[in-house]
This record gives C-alpha cells, sequence and structure tokens, in this order.
RNA sequence: GCGCCUGUAGCUCAACUGGAUAGAGCAUCGGACUACGAAUCCGCAGGUUGGGGGUUCGAAUCCCUCCGGGCGCGCCA
C-alpha cells in the first residue's frame, strides 16, 4: 500500500492528472516492452485527439531517447515503446552491480511502521489460517524491509482476561491430579490434550512448587498462570519458527495493566468525555468515530474488557511512535476494523495510518475431499500436522501464492508432489538447473572461461568476476528467448514496488513463476555450454537469473536449493 | 435483518486498480530425450466474466437490483 503520502502524489488536479499516467508493460508483449497511456490522459486537456497527441509526443519527446529503438502508435493511442538491446544488457550489468541491494529501494526512506500478525490466544495450537497470516505477515514484512521501512514484528499475547484465566484452570485441574488432588476442570474448558502437554511440562519442570500448602489449597495461581501460558506460547513460537515466522516483540497483554496504567488511560478518555455509564457498566463512545456501536471498557462486574486492553495497546503502540501500523487478521476478525480505527482516532492518531489486511479463511483440499480448518482437535489438521506433511517451503509457497481477498483451498496433494505440476518445486528446479550449469562449465574446463572465475561465479565483488563482466559485448540478442529472460530479471524491482503498493505478496511468487518459466524455455533453446567453449552472454543471463531467483525466493521464505 | 469478503475456462487462480483480442497453471488430447537435469519444452482445445439494468470514447473492474458461497454482528478474547 506504501500509504497515502507515498502513493498519492497530492490532492491538486495537475498531479493527479499526471499520476493517471502509466508506464508499464504492455498485456501483449508483442506490442513492446513498454507501454503508456500518456497521450490519452492528457488528450482532452490539451484539447487534440489522443491518436494525434501520441504521434507528436512519440516525435517530439520519445525519439530523442537513445535507450529507446522504436515507437509506435496503437489502439485508442497508446504509444508503445522497444527498448534497445543494448540498453537491456547494460541494466542486466547493473544487476550484478547492485547484487545484494538490488531489488530494493529507498521509497519509505526508514519510516517505521509496525506489524501485527497472527496474534492468536495462547490457549491452544495454530490451525491452518494460522500459518497464512503468519506466512503473509513475515512475507510482508520482508517486502516492506525492501521498500525502505524499518518493520517491527509483533505478536500480541492475550494472557490477561477470562479466556487465559480458563485455561489456567483448565491446566491446574489436570496437574493437580499428579498430586492426587481435585480441582475441577471448568465446563466450555480446552480440549484436554494440548492442556495435558502443558501440565506435564510444568510437572516436570516445577514439581509441586505452585502448592503452597496441600491442607488448605493454597495455590500460587499467579506464577502458576503466568508459567502455564509461557508454555504455550513457546509452543506457539515453536510452531511458527518451523516455518520460518519470526517474530521481533511478543506483547503481551498483561503488562499493560501495571503501576495503575489503566487508571490513567481512563483518566485520559473521561477527560475527554469519550466515556459514559449505562447499566452499571463503562462504555466508550466508539459511534463517535465510526464505530457501528459503543463499547464497554468496564463490565458489571468491574473488569476491564478486551476492548480496554486495545485500547491500552494502541496508545502503546502510539508512544512508540510507529509511523503506521498495519494489522493482518483472519476473515473471522473483520469486525474489527471500524473499532480499532475508531481507537486510533480517539486517541489522536491518523484513522489513515492504521491499516487493516483481512485474509480470507483456508480449506484444506486432498483429492476431492474438503476439511474447513478447525480448532477443534480431532477435526481437520493444525498447523503442526501441515508443516509435517508438506514441509515449510510448500506451506510458505501456498499460503503467499494467492490474493488475501480468496478463500484458500490448499491442496495437500499437488504441495507434496515434485514435479512441474507443483510450482514450487518448478521455481527451485529453476534455481537448481543454474547450479548445474556452473557445476557443468566447471567439469568441462571450457577454454574462453578461466579457473578463477569458474570458482568465484557467486562472488560478485570478485576480481575475477568483474573481468567477466568487461568481456560482455553489447550486440543485439540472438533470439527472442534471451530477450524475454533478460527483460523478466530486470522486473524484479517493479514487482517488489508493486507488492508493497497493494500488500500482495503473490506478486513475488507470480513473478517468481514466470522468471522460472522463462529461464526453463531459455535453457531448453539455447545451448550454454558446447563441447569446449562457454558461450559467455548466455552464462551472463544465467547467473542473472539465478540471483534474481534466489532474492525472489528469499523474499518468500523459501529455500533455493543448489541440487534437487 | 445489518456489515465485510466473494462469484472469471472442467479445477485453482490472474488481469498492473476504468484500457488494446479476458490471461496462466493444473487436468484432457497431440508432439519433442544419441541433448548443459524430460523435475523440462512445444502445440490443440477450452469463456455471453452468476443474471439483469445503468454510468462513458471504453466495464470482469464503478453504481443499482436480484441469485449463490464464506465470515462476522457478546459486559468472550
Amino acid at each position: 500500500m506504501l500509504f497515502p503520502e507515498i502513493k498519492n502524489l497530492g490532492e491538486d488536479s495537475c498531479e493527479k492528472v499526471l499520476s493517471s499516467i502509466s508506464l508499464e508493460e504492455p498485456k501483449n508483449r508483442e506490442f513492446g516492452d513498454l507501454t503508456t497511456n500518456a497521450a490519452m490522459v492528457l488528450a482532452s486537456k490539451v484539447r487534440k485527439k489522443p491518436a494525434d497527441l501520441a504521434i507528436l509526443i512519440k516525435d517530439k519527446i520519445l525519439y530523442k531517447y537513445e535507450e529507446i529503438k522504436d515507437v509506435s502508435v496503437a489502439g485508442p493511442g497508446f504509444l508503445n515503446i522497444k527498448l534497445k538491446d543494448s540498453f537491456i544488457i547494460e541494466k542486466i550489468l547493473d544487476v550484478f552491480e547492485k547484487h545484494d541491494s538490488y531489488g530494493s529501494n529507498d521509497l519509505a526512506k526508514g519510516t517505521k511502521i509496525q506489524i501485527e500478525y497472527v496474534s492468536s490466544n495462547p490457549t491452544g495450537n495454530l490451525h491452518i489460517g494460522h500459518g497464512r497470516w503468519g506466512v503473509m505477515g513475515d512475507i510482508l514484512s520482508n517486502i516492506y524491509s525492501l521498500n525502505g521501512f524499518d518493520v517491527c514484528r509483533e505478536y500480541y499475547v492475550n494472557d490477561y482476561g477470562t479466556q487465559a484465566k480458563i485455561f489456567s484452570e483448565c491446566v491446574k485441574s489436570v496437574y493437580l491430579e499428579k498430586f492426587d488432588m481435585k480441582y475441577p476442570y471448568p465446563e466450555e474448558g480446552y480440549p484436554r490434550d494440548t492442556v495435558s502437554n502443558v501440565a506435564d511440562i510444568l510437572f516436570e519442570k516445577f514439581a509441586d512448587t505452585f502448592i503452597k500448602n496441600k491442607k488448605t489449597l493454597e495455590f500460587d495461581d499467579i506464577s502458576f498462570s503466568k508459567n502455564a501460558i509461557g508454555i504455550m506460547v513457546s509452543f506457539i513460537s515453536d510452531t511458527l519458527k518451523s516455518i520460518g515466522v519470526e517474530f521481533d516483540v511478543w506483547f503481551f497483554e498483561s503488562s499493560l495493566y501495571g503501576e495503575g496504567s489503566f487508571e490513567k488511560t481512563l483518566d485520559f478518555l473521561k477527560k475527554r468525555k469519550l466515556t459514559y455509564e449505562k447499566e452499571e457498566a463503562l462504555w466508550f463512545k466508539s459511534t463517535a468515530f465510526g464505530d457501528d456501536k459503543d463499547r464497554v471498557i468496564i463490565r458489571k462486574d468491574g473488569n476491564p474488557t478486551y476492548f480496554a486492553s486495545d485500547i491500552m495497546y494502541l496508545m502503546n503502540k502510539k508512544e512508540r511512535a510507529f509511523e503506521y501500523l498495519l494489522y493482518i487478521l483472519g476473515a473471522d476478525h473483520h469486525g474489527y476494523i471500524s473499532r480499532l480505527k475508531a481507537i486510533a482516532s480517539s486517541i489522536g492518531m491518523d484513522s489513515k495510518k492504521v491499516s487493516i489486511v483481512i485474509g480470507q479463511l483456508v480449506r484444506i483440499v486432498e483429492g476431492r475431499e474438503v476439511q474447513k480448518m478447525s480448532r477443534r482437535k480431532g477435526k481437520g489438521f493444525t498447523l503442526d500436522d501441515l508443516v509435517s506433511e508438506v514441509g515449510k517451503d510448500a506451506v510458505r509457497y501456498f499460503f503467499s501464492m494467492n490474493s488475501f481477498d480468496t478463500h484458500l483451498d490448499f491442496d495437500i496433494s499437488l504441495a507434496k508432489k515434485k514435479s512441474s505440476q507443483n510450482p514450487v518445486f518448478y521455481v527451485q528446479y529453476a534455481f537448481a538447473r543454474v547450479g548445474s550449469i556452473i557445476r557443468k562449465a566447471g567439469e568441462s574446463r571450457p577454454g574462453n572461461i578461466d579457473a578463477d572465475f569458474i570458482s568465484s561465479m557467486d562472488d560478485y565483488d570478485s576480481q575475477a568476476f568483474k573481468d567477466f563482466l568487461l568481456r560482455i559485448d553489447r550486440n543485439d540478442f540472438k533470439n527472442s528467448s534471451e530477450r524475454n529472460l533478460a527483460w523478466t530479471i530486470l522486473l524484479l524491482p517493479d514487482n517488489v514496488r508493486d507488492a508493497c503498493k497493494s500488500d500482495a505478496p503473490y506478486f513475488i511468487n507470480q513473478y517468481l513463476y514466470r522468471l522460472a518459466s522463462e529461464f526453463h524455455y531459455f535453457y531448453k533453446h539455447n545451448k550454454i555450454i558446447s563441447k569446449d567453449k562457454v558461450n559467455i552472454k548466455r552464462l551472463l543471463l544465467a547467473l542473472a537469473a539465478r540471483l534474481v531467483l534466489k532474492k525472489g525466493l528469499a523474499i518468500l521464505g523459501v529455500s533455493a536449493p543448489e541440487r534437487m
């Protein structure tokens, strides 16, 4: 999304017109490398026919550029531009020049953004959906970083309210059984197997530490609960780590409530006349800020609600001076959008800088069987099940390959396949193929390549590599497969930028698939190594493809194997 | 009932946010190994964009209205 300021150049009409001019790849590649609608957008402003204006732009402006080989006017007034091969080759050399920084930009210039995702209650295992939000959050964080943002990845742990309490009670009941002590298991309690795991660990680690007096049943509930939740959080953290999802901050809801901070918040709200009492409860006027109903802050029984925590948490985020806040929530939480925005406005934040992405739910599909994700045990897959079934790479690729807005069908049998039907393998195989070429080149000891270079094909800063780049000629490509591959290699930065603009990690997946496809075709139709010689320019393209594939896979957090 | 998302090829999804002939991958059918990895490549076929109206030079995209699917609407978190 890159947020309003960066996305829109401004309100004033002139800039608005300019910003609606596009320069992009045409839908149909035969039209050229780039196309612009400039003539159509500007035509009415200068009172000319789009086609006439297009010809004017073509002759007076575009032909001045050395990089341009040809321009044609087509359709209602599109200007199609074909670039010179020599220019594309220069750009490929640039890719190696930049290498590590290739694909990144500094559009956001260190702007602080916090991305909160998963934030599942620490009262049970993660389900498949959490995996999707986790992967989405992680990849989006990567993408934001590449666009220059200073990203804080955060998980909000709900360890304070009723649910956390019920969970502790469950664990306590099982735990005390180990000492032949009876404690009622709450009705509507959590599934017993997860609870037992936690109780077992507490027993192993702490033995009877929490039991202060066996006869009077005196029990250290506070410490017990804290540890029980802590263990659950470590389970969750382990699961997420297994798919490469990690956080900078694990923020505990309970930490909001120390040292009279709740009272301070109440004072703050009361002073601003944002609260009122009704039916023995304290309410927050969230409707004044666009929410669809007012919310209770303090219940009839005197306890704060979850909404109260939301307010304090948001104030806390504000204090930490994040310029932008991004939430990734499951579709079952879409009711939050208006309330979070309402809180943000009420405490003086710009609600436009609080952005909420809603991910649609996930179904597991195996053949024709459809399973809905479920948190209840015995029904459906947990995230752990899925990871052990198909592995980290497939989980990450499949979870990121579609738009957030579509319900995702996760096809387990497809994810397990090791063939071209499986997009993960297709992309990884392209990378492995370049590795294979490099090895082959080393073995065949070609006359026109020296040994230093072969051993340093990954070391773009080495002298041998730089010498190699100097040998590349600027002559035209021999065929369209060489040119298309080169062109595709150059599109990574645009995709990284657009993926951020639209909060769409799947742009990267699609780009990688296209690049892999372009490479496979190139590979099939062009010989790189012949008997005693290497085609240097083709090797250059293969190496550039390798660099970009690696970079792209890294954004997705999917491994790039040398061999498969 | 109200709100959010959604309906595109047999299946899973795209379409650069209003642009050119709606594109990919699976699946189906045909073709290519004496070959740097056939885990690949090439080709054929597949569509009234759920239905109907409207807005304009131009609509899968925006508006209205039906129909279908998912998810929300607690003094739970």
